[in-house]
DNA sequence: GCAGATTTGTGCGTATGTATC
DNA sequence: AGATACATACGCACAAATCTG
């Protein structure tokens, strides 16, 4: 149950992506075409199976559309694209992404017993739960840009956050990973619609009653247990979040 | 270049996932296990490497998470959550998902030249472009819950479009591919925060002043041509759109 | 901590089907 | 009709993660 470090060298799939990658950025072929992955397979020496697999990793992050019969099609537009929610799970890297210099600053943490104050709700509660009041605020230029409030179950904690709490993390799922005896496997948000109140007037220092960005998230433990909860609400200057739908 | 219907059979990947999703609903083991891989493999009569891509598949859209060395498990959460924007592409399905009696209501289509009254932006504007109108407003128990408001390229436009105009279509995308020269193949969107004024006070029978989920969109065809522009607002009350993030 | 069994991940080869030009 | 290119499907071997005893 320890959950270690994983492996350094990447797999051969995800080295083919960078090298694909590599050519997407020189731009070295016309009409927005990949090679074809005949060529490919060839030119880089790794099986057809293999391209096609680092190829399908670039199609689910929408840098190319796979065509039937005419090839692998980039798209320069969702390159250019930045600040999207699908490719993050880093608000610092998403940051960043918009150009801006980055930084978190986390809260001391406490405990709390009743999550209505923040309108939110436990889907599996039990009696008598406590959740670990953990508060990020998100800085982009220095600028405080997103405010993450979150609420980890005391159940699921491990035994031993008293080691790791010093530990540096760079995402919030990773802290999370880091304190939770159960890893991680998806978060569901459900997009509330609202304007600034006084809490998010101070932290975020915009006027109140300012139309915001927010969304309520749980998330689940890879064997479907709720782990964590929280409220997110986003700068509307600093933070344009964006997010790629793929029909094809 | 027609673009006729697709083949009707499906691949024996897809029919080895609803065989599996059969198995999910009926809840027929243990621990929120599926069997292992070689199990199925044998059960259904299917080669490993097929049913390994109808599993990537169901990971895909959030059903299991794949864990190495464990086995596949299942995410009823994921199953239980409604309105999730990443898995529809047509607004009418995401609303009968909610639980409502949904239908759709397009407008007459009117030429446009500025898309800057809407707070649009053409990135590939050329000189005297117009722009097809589309407005749909998407009921939920006959009450308007999603205004989209399409703003179509002309230079993108069949010629035929005479003949297609009363073709009956179920999404958006579909309307969009009917219409335009090149397939779609992704739509990026962009969250604005708002609040509610006079045309969706009208439309979505709202109070003025009212925070509202509002993006608007920019989708690409498979050539990464800018095809269509849109606004999109949501019913606060009748619509509670979520949103699935794997992070496994 | 270790050994062995189980289970998924990675990688290759090959053949055939189907869409596009 | 033929060439090209991606899609589907099977089989095999070995690597790596997880659990159990």
């Amino acid at each position: 149950m320890s959950r270690p470090i994983k492996s350094q060298t990447s797999p051969l799939y995800v080295m083919a992506k960078e090298a694909i990658m590599e050519l997407v950025n020189e731009d070295s072929f016309p009409g927005g075409k990949l090679p074809s992955e005949a060529v490919l397979s060839e030119s880089l020496g790794i099986s057809r199976t293999t391209i096609r697999e680092a190829l399908i990793t670039l199609h689910r992050e929408g840098i190319i559309t796979k065509q039937h019969g005419l090839g692998n099609l980039i798209h320069r537009s969702t390159l250019g694209t930045k600040m999207q929610i699908d490719r993050f799970s880093d608000f610092k890297a998403l940051l960043k992404d918009g150009g801006y210099e980055a930084d978190v600053a986390r809260s001391e943490q406490e405990w709390v017993r009743n999550l209505e104050p923040f309108g939110l709700e436990d889907p599996e509660q039990t009696e008598n739960e406590r959740y670990l009041y953990v508060e990020s605020i998100y800085s982009a230029d220095a600028k405080a840009a997103i405010l993450s409030q979150n609420f980890i179950k005391e159940s699921v904690l491990r035994k031993d956050i008293g080691d790791k709490k010093n530990v540096p993390e760079s995402s919030f799922v990773e802290l999370l990973n880091l304190f939770s005896k159960e890893e991680v496997a998806n978060t569901i948000i459900a997009f509330k619609p609202s304007v600034v109140d006084n809490v998010v007037s101070e932290k975020l220092c915009l006027g109140k009653g300012l139309p915001v960005m927010q969304w309520q998230e749980t998330s689940y433990s890879v064997f479907d247990r709720v782990i964590c909860l929280g409220k997110i609400t986003f700068h509307p200057e600093l933070v344009n979040l964006t997010l790629l739908r793929k029909w094809k």
